[in-house]
DNA sequence: CGGGCAAGCCAAAGCGCTTTGACTGCGCGT
DNA sequence: ACGCGCAGTCAAAGCGCTTTGGCTTGCCCG
């Protein structure tokens, strides 16, 4: 059955009191109700999504920009995003569009985007320092979720973000308490907000516990395991080598365990590591898994939270709100006292 | 400008003609098509994409269908994929819907995609042994191209596919010539085509050279870290452990360089590893990277194939075509005769 | 000089839905 | 007996585009 014309005619019905029976309005009598979802059924018939789109001037519609870097590559962690957004848009009845753009286009997408009203709404996708998005999206009439925040104007839209700041200085504070002193931080590009933030966290333990930020057991890069092997072999090579790490990610991690594990290194008895771990579908680095001690909040979890709320409000439920996750430190067998400290029964490797 | 109208009226000319002159048709004087799309771009004006697609019932956008399972984990190469695939889709004007549904309610959504013409042509991910989707998708008359091939009727449907087959069979005449007999694998799930294709060629490769299959050589798992770890792990445990090792992917490799590092050998020298490379956008185990020999084949090529493929079929211009991608062995350090045969010059490690 | 033809433009008819505003009975209170 | 409100239904007017089928010009050619 092509459209509701047809099946109206069908059911001796007008196209009004069929179309208003599917959508559940009130002022059709129940028998005529039941008879019109039969019929629709039996006749397979769902309503043109185009037309009703056009009709109502809703998309039902999500939108993601993603920006592609050099190499071709999207975020990893895009693909957990999406996961949990995904079954939220699915359980709302929205679609999601995601356009991939190279990363100097992404201003002009969305305003390409606003143009055509292809969406109701979209998702704000990795914000960094001064990140024109929000401002460019308020100024178009956008609805948008941040997933993260800027570093200002954060109360004036919607956002999703992890405490990030606070997970890693009790990271940092439960390494102090172990007795570490020499800690070092494997972080993401410091553009991203978040990593800022991290790194702000870590320091801030640091200072309390009166011990001096070394800028030598820091890195900030990309969050890829070539990278976290980098960075962990050069900090083992040093003068000074730390007897902790402080890992900004899954990927990052593997790279370091990596590094560790070529050196013969025991993690948790020669050198401890405590990884913020997103959760990657494909990657358990937790106790379960690799046996990392974690610093966890799912991005499955942020996807969700971010589509409901996005959801919300291009429905007219919800105004500019916020949510702060946060992340909860999970131990496992790559923590411990500093190899000079002797403890009794400490020794197992990760794994 | 909101609308057609309110930007024809302005000009002075009536909706066709300015619809055609932005639509470049032929019957419009250049003269007026110039004032036309200056003015639009004045008003910053663009056609309602609702409206036109009902207009047109095109609706210009392709789906995926992405299946997500248990432990709400989606394929990480299916990043790498839409990046590819996003890029074309870009410059062909194409918008791209994903759709992320249970496992276990994916034809259904394949229906509903098709009764609500919410798209153009689907692109099917991940085809397993008896796969339904082909037949169903040719049953509802929904455009298609399979990301890979059935076991059945290939040539029946629009595929783009590598060479699983030969490349491994490649892969592991090159570990035979170099001197091994005793050559593991450490597969995908065999119910995946892909995984059983490159059983196939391994096992070709063996008989040819008359050694015998050894099924405690051989594993079927998840393409996970993890999985790697452990089942390079307990073929190293084994009586007779592999010389060599052949791998089917990034994510296993990984897990298996993990197992071999902790045993202290050294890849290329105690132990040859080759494992296929999809070019994992985060991770690079090749000669560049992790110094792997790798057999490669870029999956987001493989996306930008798919994507040109189908939209040249809705569009008309193509009819059931195939595309049998070659990859190519690429020599990286983990490769070398085994541990018995010395050869001078022979002894870095990976990395 | 008139017919034919191409170039350039337009009015109006969809596309398939939602939604407004109006209409019909029917039961009810007075 | 009359009017009123309410439940249930409908015809028709959009939503903003594309496309069909004409309608003017102006020009060329016999």
């Amino acid at each position: 059955m092509a459209n509701l014309k047809e099946l109206s005619e069908k059911l001796g019905l007008s196209q009004t009191t069929v179309s208003r029976a599917l959508n559940g309005y009130p002022e059709v009598s129940e028998a005529t109700r039941q008879r019109v979802i039969d019929a629709a059924r039996e006749h397979n018939y769902a309503p043109n999504s185009s037309a009703r789109r056009l009709a109502t001037g809703k998309t039902r519609t999500i939108g993601h920009v993603v920006p592609i870097s050099k190499h071709d590559m999207i975020n990893p962690h895009f693909t957990d995003f999406i996961a949990g957004a995904g079954t939220v848009y699915n359980r709302r009845g929205y679609d999601m569009l995601i356009s991939v753009v190279d990363a100097e286009k992404e201003t002009e997408t969305y305003r390409a985007i606003k143009r055509n009203r292809r969406v109701d709404g979209v998702i704000v996708h990795g914000p960094v320092a001064n990140d024109a998005r929000p401002g460019l999206l308020q100024g178009l009439g956008l609805p948008f979720v941040v997933h993260g925040r800027t570093l200002q104007d954060e109360a004036s839209y919607c956002w999703v973000d992890v405490n990030n700041r606070r997970a890693f200085a009790e990271a940092t504070r439960h390494l102090i308490g172990l007795g570490h002193r020499r800690i070092a931080l494997v972080n993401g590009w410091e553009h991203m907000v978040f990593a800022r933030r991290r790194r702000e966290g870590y320091e801030e333990a640091l200072r309390e516990a009166g011990i001096a930020v070394d800028p030598l057991l820091m890195s900030s890069n990309e969050m890829i395991e070539p990278v976290g092997y980098e960075a962990m072999t050069a900090f083992l090579a040093g003068d000074d080598p730390p007897t902790a790490v402080l890992v900004a990610s899954a990927l990052s991690a593997l790279g370091v365990m990596g590094a560790v594990r070529e050196r013969g290194l025991a993690p948790g008895t020669d050198i401890s590591i405590v990884s913020y771990d997103d959760k990657l579908s494909f990657l358990d680095i937790g106790p379960d898994g690799m046996g990392l001690t974690v610093i966890r909040s799912g991005i499955g979890e942020a996807g969700r939270h971010c589509a409901d709320m996005l959801i919300d409000m291009v429905e007219g439920r919800r105004g500019v709100d916020h949510m702060l996750l946060e992340a909860s430190l999970v131990p496992g067998t790559s923590t411990g006292p500093p190899a000079g400290i002797a403890v009794a029964g400490k020794s197992a490797a990760a794994r």
